[in-house]
DNA sequence: GTGAAAGCGCTAACAG
DNA sequence: CTGTTAGCGCTTTCAC
């Protein structure tokens, strides 16, 4: 029931017969409460329903319990693949789980940029920050540093600044589909590649020759193709793949994968019989390509997860070395890499 | 350049050599103060880099600048399709226009929805909220009423309770496109439904119709079957339509769509010669099928600007009339539908 | 254990 | 036009 004067600890103390300070240590679950006062005190809570000020707590703590997700104007990808959804829903519900509310920062054009990052960084507004990275760095960073707001970033960085990040582990991811292709036999096995001036598309490529090289194989550089992520460019790098006489196509993402199907099938050639394939990302739609794609699946979810906690960690323990988290991945066969088991 | 001592408006003040009051002022954009004071305390913070602190403000100004986006349990299709990122696109960039910051609360379970909901209404964390509403009625809209928390929902509600909403015209939109294949010499059209406890999927039933309705037609109802937005009732429904001898199917959505084309083409029909087939979202995809899928297109990223403007103007001036703003759709005319020009 | 008192940094009357 | 003053509702010493 709310009441006609809008309440306030002081309004709850005196209901309860106590002071402020008293209901304040309750509500912030402080230990120096005599049991009874404290029940007396929460039921006062309860029958009226009382919920603290956010601003004035925070005011007074120097702590909003907010932290941003900031979405750089370089993430085109936001509305076209499903990563971003999953991530959120990680870092929501990692935020759930600390009472925490989650704001979203994201910018459409440089102008907006502008105007908007300054104000990400006002103080009292937000307590941490995680960016949810892009291929070139960002502008904010340097900003961040300087401004002493702790964060974390979704995707390594490029420069090997002491930078706190979470990620994928997609040297390893990489590396596991190519020995898997290797085990079944291929020895002509193709890269496409993703943007070489991005962190992906470096990692994705390094985990294909650590593959061959711990084979003691030499890597053919005429079987490693360029591509962008996007299906077209699958479908353009196998071709060339095909010329070079590949018999394994190892794709930096399921989309280039599936360009690489369709350049197959045009091409008349049978998969995984005369080229293997093998995907990153298990979308969705990977369960149900022709045949149904062997690819290598990363823990979004979880990342979004433990991005939260690490940020928290950096909150309340600053200092100390740079977090940085790689999250291992899994290799998912299905029938394009030709071993139904690995 | 930070300086050592934390910057505030009394510490601007006395860098300039005015009051915080006048500071204050500068900073809000008040008319009265001096141009030439105004300009000494612009250059002051903008060489020490100031931030007004966002908490201080909010507790002062009883205003957060923050407004909610609650995600209810029920959306699941979240993660699955292209509906949300381009929504939270929108409702990002109104927010950076209006300097507002946007907190996302989603929940993932019932038991976090308890934790939640009470967590949301808190004073001085939001001004206002957008519910992305869901097939149901949220549990979260009796609080919100009760606790005079201004709000508007992307989605017609189910109830004709006097509430602030912004969606989209199902109605017209679907009737558009029966219009249309009316308007071809289609006479047995067939509708695949969506689920028929939701507004969208009433609404767009309605419009299919009114299209009739208006013709002098009869609306027969065995060309009117049952799906739920998904590829497979859309594959099944499509089994039924065939059946009952349609030569025109109008989907609930664009993934329904796509299972009725399917379902054509394993039963060996031709789109648009035999059936004609329209779909609803304009889905990405929806360029690509074979043939190249007719459908009406929704407003998305507008949807989540207004749905801000909106909010907005009810914060602004609270009372009147509920707003209910609907969103003209737009047909998009491609093969499937038997003509190429409308 | 509990209360009193002093802020947190800002806005908004109110005087002048 | 500008400064003074009184809070906004909470946390947090510091006494008791």
């Amino acid at each position: 029931m709310a009441s006609m004067t809008s309440l306030t600890l002081e309004e709850i103390g005196r209901l309860a017969g106590v002071s402020r300070s008293t209901v304040s240590r309750v509500i912030n679950n402080q230990e120096n409460v005599r049991p009874e006062v404290r029940d007396r005190v929460l039921r006062v809570i309860q029958e009226t329903g009382y919920r603290p000020h956010a601003a004035a707590r925070s005011l007074a703590a120097q702590r909003t319990n907010v932290v941003g997700l900031a979405v750089p104007r370089s993430a085109q990808s936001f509305f076209a693949d499903p990563y971003y959804p999953r991530l959120i829903q990680g870092m929501t519900q990692a935020c759930n789980a600390h009472h925490l509310a989650l704001s979203l920062f994201m910018c459409h054009s440089e102008k907006e940029e502008e105007d908007l990052y300054p104000r990400v960084l006002s103080r009292g507004l937000i307590d941490g920050l995680i960016i949810a990275s892009s291929v070139k760095n960002d502008p904010l960073i340097p900003l961040l540093l300087e401004s002493q707001m702790p964060f974390v970033l979704v995707g390594r960085p490029l420069s090997q600044a002491p930078i706190n990040y979470v990620d994928v582990d997609n040297v390893v991811g990489v590396q596991n589909a190519v020995r898997h292709l290797i085990r079944l036999g291929r020895r002509r096995i193709g890269h496409i590649m993703g943007p070489q001036n991005s962190a992906v598309g470096l990692d994705r490529r390094q985990g294909y020759i650590n593959a061959h090289v711990e084979r003691g194989l030499t890597v053919d550089e005429s079987l490693i193709v360029p591509g962008d992520f996007s299906e077209m460019s699958g479908y353009q790098a196998a071709q060339h793949l095909l010329a070079a006489g590949a018999d394994a196509i190892v794709a930096v993402s399921d989309k280039t994968a599936y360009g690489a199907l369709r350049a197959l099938r045009e091409a008349g050639r049978a998969v995984p019989e005369d080229v293997a394939v093998v995907g990153f990302d298990d979308l969705e739609a990977s369960a149900l390509t022709e045949p149904p794609l062997t690819t290598v699946r990363q823990p979004i979810r979880a990342t979004g997860v433990v991005a939260v906690e690490t940020l928290l960690d950096v909150m309340e323990n600053p200092g100390g070395p740079p977090r940085q988290v790689i999250l291992p991945t899994q290799l998912i066969v299905r029938e394009s890499c030709g071993a139904r088991f690995p």
